[in-house]
DNA sequence: TATTGTTATACTCTATAACTATA
DNA sequence: TATAGTTATAGAGTATAACAATA
């Protein structure tokens, strides 16, 4: 097993055992976040939905049918059931008439927002118990966890 | 937003956007390592409920169904699609016959290394992107993260 | 002829309600 | 009478296959 993380090219031993530890520790904390839900009426994949239209702006189907890893007749269903929430907007493609384009409301802007919010406010809760060493060696992890996340 | 994150000790505006970005790295971290299955015949719950074992040693269905925040009858079919794949085990429960003591097999055992092995070569295919300032700063954090994933 | 999106249909996972066995 | 687990049944959510419209 550790032949496998051999190739990592700062150290070995430790750290594959560092590795193993953020591996275990990102899986189990998202984990927790994602109970953290401020809308339990919106299926995971309708919310990842409207975070990747929130991070990406407007796409077709087929664009967020790949993006989410969903097959084309489940987005036109999630699709429709956002739209019949007022949470995203359905209009012809410009260029091509077989396609369409879905971007998100405000509501739906309104809704992110809150749900990123309540998502804090939990974590900060948590982050109240850690001194304040621990607390400055996350925040300077912070930027490079971000970095990874869309490596 | 920022009052609801004003209570944190440490300091206030700068901790709220940290706490902000680290939440949205650790989700986004997460799904994409949730994505990096050994086993594609294994539900998401399925796995879970072997990582529980793993951890807490055998158990109850009913224990394991309030683990997993999943009903009874639910954990009943789980249970019993597990023994058919031969990755439980279950056994008469000493003191109270209505109970069932769940424990894992050798196989499962081996399932879950090869299953954290999977995962841990793919994030340290991710950290290969990183210098060694970052790597240093991750490495730091680990232990903090841990901690976090289980307070 | 290939591609985008949709409709029709089946499968998987989970839940609720009703039941059996034991405490 | 209460509790652990199971059976029966229904409801989400997703997939595959067949189809319509457009490129």
């Amino acid at each position: 097993m550790l032949t496998n993380m051999s190739d990592l090219s700062h150290g070995s031993g430790e750290d594959a055992a560092a590795v193993n530890s953020l591996r275990s520790a990102v899986m189990r904390l998202g984990r927790r976040l994602k109970h953290q839900r401020v809308d339990e009426s919106l299926s995971p994949t309708e919310m990842s939905v409207l975070g990747t239209l929130a991070r990406c702006g407007s796409a077709t189907p087929g664009e967020l049918a790949r993006k989410e890893h969903v097959q084309p007749p489940s987005m036109t269903r999630i699709v429709a059931l956002l739209e019949a929430k007022g949470l995203v907007r359905l209009e012809p493609h410009p260029d091509d008439r077989r396609q369409k384009v879905v971007s998100q409301t405000e509501e739906a802007e309104a809704m992110l927002e809150e749900s990123r919010r309540k998502r804090n406010v939990w974590l900060a809760s948590l982050v109240e118990g850690l001194d304040e060493d621990e607390w400055a060696k996350l925040r300077a992890a912070a930027p490079v966890l971000e970095k990874l996340a869309h490596l």
